[in-house]
RNA sequence: GCUUCCGUGGCUCAGUUGGUAGAGCAGCGCAUUCGUAAUGCGCAGGUCGUCGGUUCGAGUCCGACCGGGAGCUCCA
């Protein structure tokens, strides 16, 4: 007998090669039925997985993200099946389950439409209503290969290949008519698969390689239960409600326009007010830390460029103004980094090790010649405004100045109250890319080391990701998601031992000796379009007072309380709280509407019972009526919040 | 850049098998002077993204380009 300890420290014995199924089943028909997949000794485990020696085992279901994540697998394989039914000479490739789904890959005659979508899904509801059963078994490279040779699955044979090198034998799994290369784990059969839902059919490169083949991938979703599918289709809904680049133009943020190009918003006066806002507060706080202002130009001759190694390494990225060809000519490109031109002020003086460090800040607006696909409202674009900066110090100094500016940055995140919603990266240089990468290995190896251990020691909680330093050197990436669950970096953070000795920026050390000095690249709040739009998706539009384009708005209940609007919005204005009146000879119920859809935080009622006590009724978008106020109990109250960058 | 879907007045959309455009909101005018999420009436506004093709005839079919969405790739 072999002993299983489960939930609770509860230990129970069992035959030798009893199934984690079979452990199931005998804690409970319920159990069984929803288990996904085992956990034996901190190891995911197939539920036919037989055990043959004690171990410490959970049964992991729906709600354990590694049993959901075998329920989406499953999902996907049924997926697959599906479209072999209806989709002959389809090919496949891979079919992951993903943190909000699966997606599988397939390679097809003829491009997918919505109603071929429709049709799959319906096959996948036949194929879960018959309840196939999932088996596994397993064969050597040879036969694999063999097997998907037979099964004309090129892709499939592609990835045998690639794992036959380990002499381990290839696990399939089988159902019905469909077998498919997989590791597994897999739940037992399709009937466990309750309700699904297939989101949109996109392109997708097989491996993630722009070179390779263009395949189709179908994204979907399922649960346990036809309510939950429900919710979280309503979840998705409500997140697009949300999206910056809905609500950022319904709101007046921004706009744009073809005359003027892609990737190049215009900011309305709300969204400026917004950015006006933010960069004060930057500016004032950086000043406040040390740091010296500059003001660079957007533009500079290409051999800046060669210098710093961005024509080289960058030059796709950037607009170059002027014919290179052309004998003579003087080219010139806008700036894509704020870098050389830093480095230059640097370099116009000489700098002794008293001088360190060194912290240049600017508000610096680059242009990046992004990829016509890869535009998306304010959070990629073509032009952009960035509280850009570079640190200069000493070895010694690196630490404190790389933990200065986390602190720096941490203050940011927490002032405009985005603290929780972010993550932290460690990007480190892919070895084997020498392409994208300048610097010996040593450096590299020298840099990547002091960076993790000032973040280990800064208690930082990250995670690791090759190849996506930059070209220079490691970054710490502040990373946080959009509304439609993707990822890009807010911030960054990047430790260059390099460039110095490009561009011969030195000090003169205790020894009178010339020294390269240590760069730290870095933005303390991140380029202030895309904080925009992580600020209108994170508050749905309803900014913290303190960053609200229109703070008060005065709502005359009739044509005849204009004047006193007018006087008590030129009160407000004194006090240094945005104000506006609406004039408009409308029903106070429609002036509140409109301000409530606009986000206005405090709307400001006048009507002769105000007029006569010298009050305001104030309503607060989120709060509704809070009584009457005296203008001056009203500033006071806003000017707390505003002054304390109170978040809602 | 790649795959795919889309492009009708400022916005949201309708427009049947090709027969030369319609609604709501917003705007403007008039009336109304109102108490916490939409007052009524009227007016104006579109060479149907652009260019080219098929056709007696194109918003509707085809192509190219421009712009937008989703995904992939890329992101110093």
């Amino acid at each position: 007998m072999i002993q299983i300890k489960l939930k609770g420290d509860v230990i129970r014995e069992y035959e030798p090669g009893t199934t984690v199924a079979d452990v199931a089943k005998s804690l409970g028909a319920g159990l069984f039925k929803a288990a996904c997949a085992g956990k034996a000794d901190g190891k995911v485990v197939d539920l036919r997985t037989p055990l043959t020696e004690s171990c410490a085992l959970s049964i992991l279901t729906f709600d354990d993200e590694e049993g959901r994540k075998a329920y989406w697998h499953t999902s996907s394989h049924i997926l697959a099946q599906a479209v072999l039914r209806k989709i002959p000479g389809a090919k496949f490739a891979i079919g992951p389950a993903i943190d909000s789904g699966f997606y599988y890959d397939f390679d097809l005659p003829a491009p997918l439409s919505p109603e071929d979508l429709a049709g799959i899904e319906d096959e996948m509801k036949r194929i879960i209503k018959e309840d196939v059963l999932i088996e596994r078994f397993t064969l050597t490279p040879d036969e694999a290969v063999r097997l998907m040779e037979e099964y004309g699955q090129p892709y499939k044979v592609e990835l045998i290949r690639e794992h036959a090198g380990k002499g381990e034998p290839i696990s399939f799994y089988r159902q019905g008519d469909f077998t498919d290369l997989c590791a597994g784990p897999h739940l037992l059969s399709t009937g466990c698969i309750k309700a699904v839902k297939l989101l949109s059919a996109t392109g997708a490169y097989w491996r993630g390689d722009a070179s390779k083949a263009m395949l189709q991938r179908i994204y979907g979703v399922t649960f346990p239960k036809a309510s939950a599918l429900e919710e979280h289709l309503t979840r998705l809904e409500e997140a697009k409600k949300r999206d910056h680049n809905l609500l950022g133009r319904q709101l007046g943020f921004f706009t744009t326009n073809e005359l003027v190009g892609q990737g190049l918003p215009l900011l309305m006066p709300k969204g400026a007010r917004v950015i006006q806002t933010l960069q004060r507060f930057v500016e004032d706080e950086e000043e406040k830390r040390g740091y010296l202002l500059t003001k660079t130009p957007l533009l500079a001759k290409s051999d800046l460029y060669k210098l710093s190694g961005h024509w080289g390494h960058y030059k796709d990225g950037m607009f170059v103004l002027g014919d290179e060809e052309k004998e003579g000519e003087e080219v010139f490109a806008l700036r894509p980094m704020t870098c050389p031109f830093q480095y230059m002020i640097y370099k116009a003086d000489m700098h002794s090790y008293r001088d360190l460090p060194l912290r240049y800040g600017e508000t610096s607006t680059l242009f990046r010649n992004e990829a016509s696909g890869e535009m998306h409202g304010l959070i990629r674009v073509r032009q952009f405004t960035i509280s850009e900066g570079h640190l200069i110090c000493t070895p010694e100094q690196l630490e404190s100045e790389f933990a200065g500016v986390v602190d720096l940055i941490k203050f940011m995140m927490r002032t405009i109250g985005i603290e929780e919603d972010i993550s932290y990266r460690f990007s480190k240089w892919d070895p084997n890319d020498t392409e994208k990468y300048i610097g010996t290995k040593e450096m590299w190896d020298e840099t990547q080391r002091d960076m993790r251990r000032i973040l280990d020691r800064l208690g930082i909680d990250y995670t690791e990701e090759e190849g996506e330093a930059a070209f220079y050197g490691p970054k710490l990436d502040i990373q946080m998601k959009n509304v439609h669950g993707k990822e890009d970096t807010i911030i960054t953070v990047q430790i260059d031992h390099s460039l110095a000795e490009r561009f011969d920026m030195t000090y003169v050390d205790q020894n009178g000796e010339k020294k390269y000095p240590y760069i730290i690249h870095r933005t303390s709040i991140g380029c202030y379009e895309r904080t925009l739009a992580m600020l209108i998706e994170k508050y749905a539009g309803a900014l913290p007072l303190w960053l609200c384009p229109e703070q008060a708005r005065i709502l005359p209940l009739s044509d005849r309380f204009q004047d006193s609007a007018q006087g008590i919005r030129d009160k407000l204005r004194a006090a240094g709280i945005k104000a506006e009146v609406d004039m408009r000879s409308e029903k106070v119920g429609y002036k509140i509407r409109e301000a409530q859809l606009e986000k206005v935080p405090y709307m400001l009622i006048l009507g002769d019972k105000e007029l006569e006590s010298g009050t305001v009724s104030v309503r607060s978008r989120k709060e509704g009526d809070m009584g009457t106020k005296t203008p001056e109990e009203f500033i006071a109250m806003a000017r707390a919040q505003i002054d304390s960058k109170a978040i809602d």
